[in-house]
DNA sequence: TGATCCAGTTTTTTT
DNA sequence: AACTGGATCA
């Protein structure tokens, strides 16, 4: 550990990974194997060769991987060169370009899109506009939602835009009767979105492709600007991620990606570990480096992590190994139900604590988001600081609202947005007259005044992202509208509320030093795309509460793995297809959930769980069984009597 | 129009 | 058990 913690060595395949600059390289890494430190290193010495940090792209995972990197990035080279830090963060030019894909392919459009008709200033529809838009579809086409599932029509387009399929080419081979109807819902959804000027999170990605495919000077343009190219989380690329890093790469061929198939968790959305199988075929001259010693887990956790992970037989294999002495047994707790599996838990991190272990460096982790409520209670109950890392900042109902004022103001044929705030605060503006407005239908005198009055309010939101710096333009808007006043009625949930557009202020003056409009438009593609922990703002000294899938990347002393139950985790889902791909899937999950711990893992399961409001009873999760008994240390006694 | 009530549904994971 | 959307009423 001290070894590869320390300044500067590196293992010998991490230096390889290093070194191999020039060409096609494919890392396979292992779970805390060291890959960002792989990577922060390779792009520093790409720039110490003398590579123009402008000409390096790194797509990671996550906008905090993202934002870890860069810091890591600049805080190398700065030691490195002897230079000073902040002046470097002052020229973006003298940092790589580090994002998730979807930020890239927004950065891409805004400057580039007008070749496809695309304006510099479209706005981003999450999942639940895009859902709202769905429905209205199917409304308009007097379609039957019992009928068709808004969620699965919106599965089913989401998926195709994956897989750069056109409605043009869907409508050919759509023979049967719900693939015709979700045609038409596409169609409609497709033409609702272009009418307010906007993309879904499938756009950005199929558009871009589609920019760089048909506009070869387009392509050669930022083939010219990115000549190293960096792909982290390879295994978890879906088909359009695949082409948009092939596009940009096949020119100058130097494309690194980092991925591991035992990690790949993601194929629900899409995702395709076979891109990595294929990058062999894709880059016959591609270096290959396998990253296996682990610097995270003690040897015991990994013996775990490693008999769990041989059952699949859809794996490159490899085996992970650790010098970190053995370590303690993993624990393994079985609870009569979940208030009892709570507390066993909110107890023990109790403890824990009392024996030296920060609450920052403890997690628990679980397979669905519901699971985190009981949890919640029992630390509540015994007074310890957590954190869940769950519903996104910009998804709360407020922060919605005031975005889409902002969103009005930068594009006014935003629709979507419109309709969200035309009766928000209330104004009277009914659902009637919503549509009226909508549709552009004659008013009433009344109503045209009333119509009036919330345009000029736009008007004057408008007038003051085009002068106001980014702060200040919230704030502005929170008084203007009357948001606050709405918010601010004397109940608890209103403060809280209230309190959330605040730190929409706070976030909004990270961008105060830009001219403007650019401002407030860069924050709204920064939220727009923030993942859950992206918008948490750092609470040192507090468990964190999240889903396995949000854990990945992540490292922690202690870590809790809840609901080991046959059927929540794994998790039986009713989506038969492909059964065998799925369960291996979530093996996987397992294996990325033991592998987050450095030194204690805690396994729990409740006899009985409430789900819906029925309390089922469960058989505990197969996994436990695939566990070398002699790895575990079965039921600590109970700390508590429940009541 | 907007508040209130009831029935029906929800939970897999997320950029 | 909690949240949504639709129906009903003031």
């Amino acid at each position: 550990m001290a070894k590869n913690r320390s300044t500067g060595s590196l293992n010998k395949a991490q230096e390889g990974a290093v070194l191999a600059t020039d060409g096609p390289i494919l890392i396979a890494a292992g779970a805390g194997s060291g890959k960002t430190r792989v990577l922060v290193h390779r792009i520093a010495h790409l720039i110490e060769l003398g590579v123009h940090p402008d000409a390096i792209l790194a797509i990671t995972f996550t906008n905090k991987a993202a934002e870890e990197m860069r810091s890591r990035v600049t805080k190398l080279i700065a030691k490195n060169m002897n230079r000073d830090i902040s002046s470097m963060h002052r020229d973006s030019r003298l940092m790589p370009w580090v994002g998730t894909f979807h930020s890239f392919a927004a950065y891409i459009l805004r400057e580039s899109g007008v070749s496809l008709g695309i304006p510099k200033s479209f706005s981003i529809i999450d999942e639940e506009d895009s859902l709202a838009l769905i429905k209205e579809s199917l409304r308009e086409l007097e379609l039957d939602p019992k009928q068709f599932e808004p969620r699965r029509i919106r599965g089913v387009i989401s998926r195709k835009k994956n897989e750069l399929e056109t409605i043009e080419r869907f409508r050919i081979k759509a023979l049967e009767y719900f693939p015709k109807v979700v045609t038409q819902v596409w169609e409609h959804y497709d033409e609702k979105l272009k009418k307010s000027k906007a993309l879904d999170f499938d756009d950005l990605l199929s558009y871009s492709v589609k920019l760089l495919a048909d506009f070869p000077d387009t392509l050669d343009k930022y083939q010219e600007r990115w000549k190293y190219i960096h792909i982290d989380e390879y295994q978890d690329t879906n088909l359009v991620q695949y082409h948009l890093t092939l596009l940009l790469a096949k020119k100058y061929r130097n494309i690194c990606a980092v991925g591991d198939i035992d990690q790949a968790i993601y194929s629900w959305r899409g995702a395709d570990f076979r891109n990595i199988l294929h990058f062999e075929r894709d880059w016959p001259d591609a270096k290959l480096i396998t990253l296996e010693e682990n610097y995270r887990s003690t040897q015991l956790i990994l013996n775990a992590a490693n008999a769990i992970i041989v059952k699949n037989k859809f794996r490159v294999p490899k085996n992970l190994y650790s010098r970190l002495e053995s370590g303690s047994k993993i624990a393994l707790f079985e609870a009569a139900e979940e208030n009892e599996e709570a507390l066993f838990i909110a107890e023990l991190i109790g403890r824990l604590h009392k024996d030296g272990i920060k609450f920052t460096d403890m997690a628990v982790l679980y397979r669905t988001n519901f699971q985190s409520r009981v949890i919640e209670e029992k630390l509540l109950e015994l007074n310890i600081p957590y954190q869940v890392i769950g519903t996104k900042f910009y998804e709360r109902r407020e922060i919605k609202d005031a975005l889409a004022y902002l969103k009005i103001a930068l594009n006014h044929d935003d629709l979507i947005s419109k309709k969200r705030i035309l009766n928000m605060p209330p104004r009277g503006i009914g659902k009637v007259l919503a549509v009226r407005i909508i549709a552009g239908d004659e008013l009433s005198p009344k109503d045209q005044k009333k119509t009036d009055e919330f345009n000029s309010l736009i008007e004057k939101i408008k007038n003051s992202a085009s002068k106001t710096k980014a702060s200040g333009v919230i704030k502005y808007l929170i008084k203007e509208t009357g948001l606050e006043d709405y918010l601010n009625d004397g109940t608890e949930d209103g403060a809280m509320r209230l309190a959330n557009i605040e730190e929409l202020v706070s976030l909004g003056s990270r961008h105060d030093s830009k001219e403007p409009p650019e401002g407030i438009s860069t924050m709204l593609e920064e939220v727009a795309l923030m993942s859950a922990e992206d918008t948490m703002k750092k609470e040192e000294n507090s468990v964190k509460l999240m889903t396995v899938h949000a854990a990945k990347g992540l490292e922690f002393k202690a870590v809790f793995v809840a609901g080991l139950e046959e059927g929540l985790f794994p998790h039986h889902s009713i989506l038969g297809e492909e059964m065998e791909m799925r369960d291996e899937e979530e093996r996987r999950l397992f294996y990325v959930a033991l592998t987050r711990a450095k030194e204690k893992v805690f396994l729990s399961y409740a006899i009985f769980r409430t789900i819906f409001g029925e309390r089922k009873i469960n058989r505990p999760s197969t996994f436990l069984f695939d566990i070398p008994e002699d790895l575990l240390e079965k039921a600590p006694e109970k700390i508590i009597t429940l009541e």
